[in-house]
DNA sequence: TAGATTGTTAATCGATTAACAATC
DNA sequence: TAGATTGTTAATCGATTAACAATC
């Protein structure tokens, strides 16, 4: 069905991705099957999660026995979108976009960056890893020649709404912004934002908390 | 209240840093209130939520008028434990290392990596920007002799789990994992993922729910 | 067969959103 | 004052978890 991805809750999107790893790693074992069970226990989370996370895909499991190895890897990178490679185009050759465009991650999630566009003269012509350096100015130009649906921003944050906004008008569908940034685009376009600082911010939390936590343990021992 | 961080909704603290960020060009820019109508705005959020977000913190609005400004910032930084400074170590000074390495955005959080260990003997010696690389070998010392509560690992992720359990085991608390793994750790531990793979099977999901929206659309079109 | 595992339906939990009185 | 904005309480929404029948 066309609807099939319609629904399927962002936490699951997001769960997908370390069950991947895992049945790629059983599959390269050479195990066949797997439990619900099974996977759960190696990722820290509930059976029953598990479960619902792959009825998502699709994938019916045999009772007692669980679901082939191999047909939930095909089922989630389906699922996920990941059989289609996509072209992308990085904006910024700093240390995090040379870091993106060497990444060789990507090709696992059917993900390719083409090419990579710098305001700075110095690193035109030059390469991260495969990927060549183009003056900034040219950007429009190759979007042109070229059918590119995702921009990669990994510029300083006061640059980045101004690139977010070319790569628009240039047609780009999806930005990944790396910037420290709250972008502000037209809905038609898909953003998502890897932010270390929210990231960090996660973790403090939980630092905080378990500090807390060991606090009122110790003013419990008091009484 | 010892409490007070307990119950604040990890969505929450997500959203603090973009709040953060925005309350700070403000600040800059002279502005001394501001009302959770004009942060949802800038945003993309409703004003409900700014409110309820806020109101975690423990600050106090006046109708009609807004936040303070300066109140704000500060009360946001304290209620993620940004104000106390966390040094960190680093493992792992490949691309993404050293990126990280060298980010400036950090000192912001109240991170400082101090020091940055790998493998690879042609490293050692060098500078990450401030941050001096050593042999992994020297971890342990290093930790006996320097007070660090936070490691920071971007690894491969073969070697991700064994460089963790190291960390752990030289009394580390708080994992941030940039390594395509996941990690099995004592449940004291807490760890934190920032995972490309998470973020763009989200970015993907986004992107094939529009493809289909737009082929229902089409679809409709004909009948 | 017996028992582990699946898949479904219902209950729970937590975050978002709505409604509205209080207030500057 | 009038009206925008806050803060609280209740309703809604969505994901997780529990319960349990089906099944290999």
């Amino acid at each position: 069905m066309a609807t099939d991805n319609r629904g399927i809750p962002i936490p699951t999107i997001k769960r997908f991705p370390s069950y991947l790893r895992l049945l790629k790693g059983y599959r390269d074992e050479g195990m066949e099957m797997v439990s619900a069970t099974m996977l759960a226990d190696e990722l820290g989370l509930k059976p029953i999660q598990v479960r619902k996370d792959i009825s998502c895909t699709g994938i019916e499991g045999k009772p007692k026995v669980g679901f082939t190895v191999v047909k939930l890897i095909d089922a989630i990178i389906h699922t996920l979108g990941w059989d289609n490679a996509t072209d992308a185009v990085l904006i910024g050759a700093g240390h995090l976009g040379s870091a993106l465009a060497r990444y060789e991650g990507f090709e696992t999630y059917g993900l390719k960056i083409v090419a990579a566009f710098d305001i700075d003269q110095h690193k035109w012509g030059a390469k991260l890893g495969e990927v060549p350096v183009y003056p900034l100015t040219q950007l429009k130009q190759y979007l042109e020649e070229n059918r590119v649906n995702i921009g990669v921003i990994a510029v300083p944050a006061v640059q980045a709404q101004e690139v977010a906004e070319k790569l628009v008008e240039c047609g780009i569908l999806a930005i990944w912004n790396f910037a420290p940034k709250d972008l502000k685009l037209p809905m038609r376009v898909v953003v998502q934002r890897t932010d270390l600082a929210t990231s960090f911010a996660v973790l403090s939390a939980k630092v905080k908390r378990k500090m807390v936590k060991e606090d009122l343990l110790e003013e419990d021992d008091e009484w």
